[in-house]
DNA sequence: TTGTATGCGTTATCAC
DNA sequence: GTGATAACGCATACAA
């Protein structure tokens, strides 16, 4: 097993010094042409590469990008399919770029913890953090981060309130899309079935519900407003629930696409026909979604490019420290109708047959 | 901003040298009992950290661990269900230890150039290598990362001929188990639709097919195997034709939950009962096979095990160059039995109805 | 345009 | 038990 070629090999093997090597590497100051030429030659005959660890050691950089993944407590293989598209992005972005990118995975819970990320950054040397969380990263989390001055952005958690450089995605304007639809759809008492509360999620949604309720003259009412968690089992449990209440509500918005699998059992099973007697929209666009019957309306969350852009406003702030790069992104998220809520084209197509 | 206290403070702090706070800090050498506590004080007063980057450059080790996911080419967001649970079992055997994980994405097009590993390799320093694949790792790959001398662990991609280290799943032994049970209930003539038969899941999983045919006693019949993709269209598309042949299959088996969904709606289509007149199984036991009517029965693959043993594996490797770790691990499946295959129960449920 | 020399924060090998 | 001090591989200020 060979050694690694060394800046000192490189320098000999030309007869510079080591300095005008890593002028050559690092393109930095003036070097003549020939000499960079020969640099060059030695470097891809020794098949030098630069030691990054010494390099960091000198200029006290890194190029490591630490990617924070909260989850739900305990950590449990989950059916969340949030994280990977969101990897993806920032991957993607990555590409081609000097950064390496470094994750871990904790809950939500120690994340929480005062000093959680002081210790972690502690031990690591780091150049950027990226936090996705589904819970708003609170305030003494990002006043250690400034402290350290450590660069980050938010991925989906940043305090509606407060302005850190965060990408999100519209949640409160995807329910608004959603609670217009159903209005087309003549849908005039809407319920909606939610997942857990405590995430910022499903409290943006919920706002967006009681806002987009208003704007289009639906009355409020909170008997038909339920959460729980994201499960199929609560959806269905829930939905029982709202099938016994008076008035029945003939549209349901889901919190995600799971729930509304099983608001569609209940619904199923009482008698009553989707979308006809209720409609019903998810969130998510999962594949579930596409997989029940009738096929499910829902929202695509537009999360590779949620890590895209993270990565992205990251990078610059890391190669520019003085670049101002703007604070909260939002993105828009796009509606998918599907059967579940064309209420309609159903109608139309009852005709037509 | 405060700079970070170094080795040399705690140093000066306490009064003593550089070598016997690094000697208390790694608990090398022999310290006297007293020192020991002085330093260690000192240590806690200033927040010391030991450099890692230093370190590293000291000692030529590095603590990170590099995880490679291939997938398809090109990279989408994909709705493949493996990656995470797995990236999860890899953290959580990791938390405590000092390993970083640092994951990077490529496609699979990539991944098999020569030279891609080994120019990865250069840049970076790395301490081992995870290798999460569907797609055979080749042998020139597997002589780069020897040739370094650099430990590694595939995990699901390891050549069923090499006897490299690896953590596999036993997908001929799972799909033996799906045709006995297809048998038990009943099903003399089974086909397969699978997906993409250049991963190497699909191979072994057709080679399982054909061998629990034979020691079941049941013909193979070439025409009722059919391959292609993983999407629900595929399994759709598949299952049309397997329904036009003489004689008809009644157990399907297939590659994966999304193609055995496509196939249920062929076969519901078709006016045919599932389980009665064809029973089906799919693979993965993804969320799709507890959501569909009648649920799938599936294969529920260990991915979080697979995960932690992956790690533990490496981490065992690193810790101790000299260690024989022995190479194959194939886990168990566990299939899990629902509605779509379960006939017998069915024809109980029947007459007590 | 190039070379010399110092420092980055540790570890580890010597002496004492 | 403890303290100098030489690596580790590179970047860079300063000289030349």
């Amino acid at each position: 097993m060979e050694k690694k070629a060394t800046i000192k090999d490189v320098a000999e093997l030309v007869g510079v010094s080591i300095a005008t090597v890593s002028r050559v590497v690092n393109n930095h100051g003036i070097v003549a042409p020939d000499t960079q030429r020969r640099v060059n030659d030695a470097i891809r005959e020794l098949d030098y590469n630069p030691n990054t660890v010494a390099r960091s050691l000198a200029t006290g950089r890194t190029e490591t990008i630490l990617l924070y993944i909260v989850q739900e407590d305990p950590i449990v293989p989950t059916t969340w399919s949030y994280e990977l598209p969101i990897i993806q992005g920032i991957n993607d972005y990555l590409r081609g770029k000097p950064w390496d990118l470094q994750i871990t995975m904790c809950s939500n819970i120690e994340f929480r913890q005062p000093g959680f990320l002081n210790d972690r950054l502690n031990r690591r040397s780091v150049g950027g953090v990226l936090i996705m969380s589904a819970w708003v990263v609170e305030g003494h989390t990002i006043s250690e981060l400034e402290k350290r001055n450590v660069p980050y952005v938010l991925i989906g958690c940043n305090d509606p309130n407060r302005e850190s450089p965060s990408v999100e995605y519209d949640n409160t304007g995807a329910v608004q899309k959603l609670v217009e639809h159903l209005k087309d759809q003549g849908c005039e008492i809407l319920g909606l079935i939610g997942g857990d509360q405590y995430q910022l999620h499903m409290r943006e949604r919920l706002q967006g519900f009681e806002l987009a309720l208003a704007e289009n003259g639906l009355s409020l009412c909170k008997r038909l407003i339920k959460t729980g968690d994201w499960s199929v089992e609560i959806g269905y449990l829930r939905m029982k629930e709202l099938l016994r209440a008076h008035p029945k509500p003939t549209g349901i918005v889901c919190g995600n696409d799971y729930i509304a699998v099983g608001a569609m059992d209940a619904i199923k099973e009482s008698g009553a026909n989707i979308p006809r007697d209720v409609a019903i929209v998810g969130f998510d666009d999962t594949i579930v979604s596409q997989v029940v019957t009738p096929n499910l309306t829902t929202v695509r969350v537009p999360l590779h490019q949620m890590g895209m852009l993270a990565a992205e406003r990251l990078d610059r702030t890391l190669s520019n420290p003085l670049a101002a790069v703007g604070r909260r992104t939002v993105l828009p998220c796009e509606i998918v109708v599907r059967e579940s809520s064309s209420i309609l084209w159903d109608r139309k197509d009852a005709v037509e047959v």
